[in-house]
Parts: structure tokens; C-alpha cells; sequence
DNA sequence: TGTACATCAGTGAACGCGCGTTCACTGATGTAC
DNA sequence: TGTACATCAGTGAACGCGCGTTCACTGATGTAC
């Protein structure tokens, strides 16, 4: 019968945290400065200054999250790009970015929206990830010898344009799945042709 | 000596509504979601309450600029795409759309920021705006024997992959440009590539 | 192992604030006669 | 042209609300002896 929670817990509760507004994020449809530190902290049974002992404000959570996001991705990308030929590296890497999406789609979401959203800090934290991503996977590219016909600056701007294309589709095919999933599919083989073009 | 103003004018303050919003979007970094319905009324000398004798929500109001700026650079897009060549078409397509964008830089921040923003109404308009844009490109071409190698589908996907790689440098841009002027040049040169793969 | 103690993640109450929205109203504008 | 009138964009006061943040505090946790 002891149902009874433990009133304080405190292990843990950063994390709890942060998944509590990846959650909101993804209920609501409203980005980062449409949820505010109160909601959070509610669905976490903590009280609102409890917050304060985690994170300076709400940017600051904001900007854990995409930092976590950004390694596990460079981390698992890395991984994956040891195939030895252009058409399997990037196979390879679009199917293990995808598959991470799919597990973390409330990340992305955030990713997506705050990309172009209201903090400044937030979209220069989500622009030196992406960069980071991408010359790791052009210079890679460059000393395996794959794309040859690409100079680095080539390869780079053409990882970078795969990725603002992706990253551009996450909302788009969310909004548009929604009401048909044969649009959604439209864009998806539509995204196909784009990175087709890209790589000549 | 009458400098007293005539307390109730009554004359385009539905427009004077809409750029008081862009001001603030364009001052502000925030989105749409961070101006307020108080502060756009305050920088038009109006009351709160006279809001609603324009738009019912915030929500309105962003649509109508969502709308005027679409149809306005329909418009003008198809005024410019009389030349014969694809390398013509493309120069004055890409020189018409970033003279308008430059006069007109917080209509765009506001697209930009949106695309991917808190309101599915919101989302959904800006890409029926570009979405006719993209068709009415892609099929022009198609009439015009421009771009043969590419089937219409295929036309639609490079028109789309430029429009979206073009909103997202946008932010992108304005911030970096901020810091360092050389920066923003490189940008630029990486979105030059870009469009240059694309269109093989 | 047991006890004293420092640390620090937690609490609830309170604050002032700007917000969207409502209400009954006013008075400028344009129209009909 | 002048007057009566309907319309409707405007007003100021008021509302309840959720917000971030502060404060003095409590009590669980881990460490030193």
C-alpha cells in the first residue's frame, strides 16, 4: 500500500528534466519559447525553483540538449563511415542518420525548429554542430580518396547542402504525413532526387 | 503649433499593424511567438482592443504577410523569367529573388523562421506559397524546352532543393555576417556551389 | 560501523509583470435623402 | 449642398492567468573521523 512517492528523489533530475521538455516539445507543436520552465518542471512532480539547481534558464537546457544531440550523432556517423566505397559510405550514413532520427524524433524536431528559432545562442550551438558534421565527413571523404571529382570546399558545400535539406524535410514531412501519407512520400523520393543531384 | 495628432485616424492601420509586426520581428530575434499582440498595438499608437478590428488573432496576421509576400514574389518571378537561355533564366530568377529579399529582409526573416515556427496554419501557408512557386517555375521550364535532362519531377526537386537551401541560409547569414564579414562570404560562395551541383 | 557535519537539491509562498481578451462606450466616416 | 443616420474602428478600464524569479527554509545524501 506504501504507494506513497518519495517526496525528494534527487537523482537523476537533470535528466528528467530535459526529457520532460523534449516531450512537451514534441506534444506541442510550439518550439522551445512556447514551454516554459513552470510546465517542465511540473511534469517532473518538481517544484519551479527546483529548476534553478539545474539549469541557469531555460536556454541553457536548451542548449544541453542540442550538445547531446550533436555528439551522439557525430559519434554514431563516424562509426559507420568505414565502407570503402562512395555509394556504400553514403548509404551507409543517410540509413544510420535516419534510423537515429527515427529513435529521436522529438530531438530533431527541436533541431528542425530551432535551427532558425528565437535564441541566437541556441541557433549558433545548432549551426557549429552541423559544421562539425560536416567537415568531419567532407575532410573524411577527402583522405579516403571517395569523391574525387569534388575539391574539399566542393565536398563540404555538398554535405552541407544534403543536411540543410534534411534538416529543412524533418517538419515538412511531419506536417505533411499527417494528412497524407502519400505526400509524405512524394517528399520523401523528392528529397531522393535532391541528394541524386547533389552528388552528380 | 498643432502638433497634437488627430487622436483617431482610422486610414491603413490594418497595414500600419502588419509592418509594426515585421519591425518588431526583424528587432527583435524572436519569432512570431515572442512579439505580442500589446507591444504591435503600442508602436502603431493604437489600443490593445483595436487589434481585433483587423485580424482575430496574431495568428491572422501572420498569415496575411505570409500571403502578401507570396504572391508578391510570384509575381515578380514571373515578370523576370522571359529569357531563353538556362543560364539567363537562372541569373535573373536568383538576381530578382535576392534584390527582393534585400529590400524586404524582415518579410524574409519572418518566412525563414516560420517555415519551421510554432503555428501549423502558419507552416502549412508558407509552403503552399513556396510550393507554388516551385511549380510554376518548374513547369514554365518544362513548357520552355529548358532543362531537358531533367524530367518535370526531377525540375520540381532542383527548384525545391534551391528555395529550401536558400531559406535556410538566411538566418544563417544574417547571424554570421554579424560577426565576421568574411564569413558571410563563405557562405555565400558555399550556396553558389550548391545550386551549381544541383543544376549539374 | 556509527556519528557529526557540510553540501546542495529540493520546498512552498510570494512578488510583480505583461499578456490576451471582454466590455460598454464614443465618435469619425461615408451614405441616403 | 446640408442633414440624419448606420456603421464600425477606435477607446480605457478591468479581468484572470501563467509566467520567471526571489526568498528563507528543509532535509536527503555522501564524507570525514
Amino acid at each position: 500500500m506504501s504507494e506513497s512517492k518519495p517526496k525528494q528523489s534527487r537523482k537523476g533530475n537533470r535528466e528528467k528534466l530535459m526529457n520532460a521538455a523534449l516531450d512537451l516539445l514534441a506534444e506541442d507543436q510550439s518550439g522551445l519559447s512556447g514551454i516554459s520552465l513552470r510546465r517542465i518542471t511540473k511534469a517532473c512532480d518538481l517544484s519551479p525553483p527546483a529548476f534553478y539547481s539545474h539549469f541557469a534558464s531555460m536556454e541553457e537546457l536548451g542548449l544541453a540538449l542540442v550538445n547531446d544531440v550533436g555528439s551522439t550523432l557525430r559519434a554514431l556517423l563516424k562509426g559507420v563511415r568505414d565502407a570503402d566505397t562512395e555509394a556504400a559510405v553514403i548509404a551507409a550514413s543517410v540509413e544510420a542518420a535516419f534510423s537515429y532520427i527515427l529513435g529521436n524524433e522529438s530531438l530533431f524536431i527541436l533541431i528542425a525548429r530551432e535551427r532558425a528559432g528565437s535564441s541566437a545562442l541556441i541557433r549558433a550551438a545548432i549551426r557549429s554542430e552541423v559544421r562539425q558534421i560536416v567537415e568531419e565527413m567532407a575532410s573524411d571523404f577527402h583522405e579516403r580518396g571517395l569523391f574525387e571529382r569534388f575539391s574539399l570546399p566542393e565536398k563540404e558545400a555538398a554535405v552541407a547542402a544534403i543536411v540543410s535539406l534534411g534538416l529543412a524535410l524533418i517538419p515538412d514531412l511531419l506536417d505533411v504525413s499527417r494528412n497524407s501519407a502519400a505526400d509524405g512520400d512524394a517528399l520523401l523520393s523528392e528529397f531522393k532526387f535532391q541528394v541524386q543531384f547533389i552528388l552528380s
